[in-house]
DNA sequence: TTTGATGT
């Protein structure tokens, strides 16, 4: 029994998740360094179709036939939005976009925006030590939730939703990642980057702990990529058969995932790439819990998000899968 | 420290 197969029945029977089947996955062995090591035959949703024909994707960048499109009607009411850096959201997604519905840009992080749960899809990141510094000039403590008014009133969470709900305003795009400038942290308080999570035990201990393991990061790496998003994965229940159930709460209906993954992809300065991926439930962890009974296989994690996440990295490039070399 | 909610 392979190491990442037994954590995630470690986490499996932890959360009643069934998540065997999808996080750890029989195709794994099989097909996971296939589908690393040469062309599989899965056509990228990105570069393997016309970007042009999606109007109104803010895309930049990355893409080299698409252009930044400033007239798309949801985006009247964000005029500050238009203005973010191309460059530096070329450089937040130098390794391709996991997926593609309702793309939102702000000045330091990307996310795609999931109407249906109300709830982003993903979130990405580019983390620097520099990027990191500490700057006494930034005050959390000032910042205030705000419903993104670039989302239409039908599908935009509202702080009422969360109200009494239990569950704590989650950040996806962590607020520790983004304290050069108060207008970066400001943003990452959009209701968008936000997901319902338990506060005690998960959100305000282990999550944050993830956070911060993610952060460490950039002592090792010259640069960290991390995408960070909500799961919703099936569980057996009493006849057998597979369900996917999750709450919803307020007006609005905002979904509270089961689970929340992150993939990180740090490079080396000789561009080495090592890549890691945890998943953990939205439930009350020990906080003893080492981080690494959380990693699993980054295919499971792109087969239950229905989502390719760095799929322009250079295979041949990448040496490390939760720390185990692929060499 | 950083992560938050709640009540006055």
């Amino acid at each position: 029994m392979s190491s990442s197969w037994k954590s995630v029945m470690k986490l499996s029977s932890m959360t009643g998740a069934s998540l065997a089947g999808w996080l750890a996955g029989k195709h794994y062995e099989r097909h996971w360094s296939g589908s690393l090591g040469k062309n599989d035959g899965r056509r990228s949703f990105l570069y393997g179709t016309n970007v042009k024909s999606f109007p109104g994707l803010p895309i930049f960048g990355t893409v080299s036939a698409a252009a930044p499109i400033h007239s798309a009607d949801e985006f009247n009411e964000m005029g500050p939005k238009l203005s973010v850096s191309e460059s530096r959201i070329s450089q937040i997604m130098k390794y391709g976009f996991p997926g593609l519905d309702n793309i939102r840009s702000y000045d330091d992080f990307v996310l795609s925006y999931d109407r249906r749960n109300r709830v982003a899809h993903w979130v990405f990141e580019h983390l620097t030590k520099e990027s990191l510094k500490k700057n006494d000039q930034i005050d959390r403590s000032k910042c205030e939730f705000v419903p993104d008014t670039s989302i239409h009133p039908f599908f935009r969470s509202q702080n009422t939703d969360y109200k009494k709900s239990g569950y704590d305003r989650g950040h996806l795009a962590a607020a520790g990642n983004h304290r050069l400038h108060q207008k970066h942290i400001q943003q990452t308080f959009y209701l968008t980057n936000m997901a319902p999570q338990v506060g005690a035990g998960f959100n305000r201990s282990s999550w944050n702990r993830l956070e911060i393991y993610v952060r460490s990061l950039t002592n090792i790496y010259k640069d960290v990529y991390v995408c960070t998003g909500p799961l919703y994965l099936p569980k057996v229940e009493s006849d057998g058969k597979k369900y996917v159930r999750y709450e919803v709460i307020g007006s609005n209906h905002v979904a509270v995932p089961t689970h929340f993954y992150k993939i990180i992809v740090g490079e080396t300065k000789d561009l080495k790439l090592e890549m890691e991926a945890f998943v953990m439930p939205n439930a009350p962890i020990d906080d003893d819990a080492p981080l690494k009974n959380f990693q699993v296989p980054p295919e499971s994690v792109e087969r239950a998000a229905g989502l390719l996440f760095f799929d322009k990295l250079s295979k041949n490039k990448l040496h490390k899968i939760n720390g185990k070399s692929i060499k």
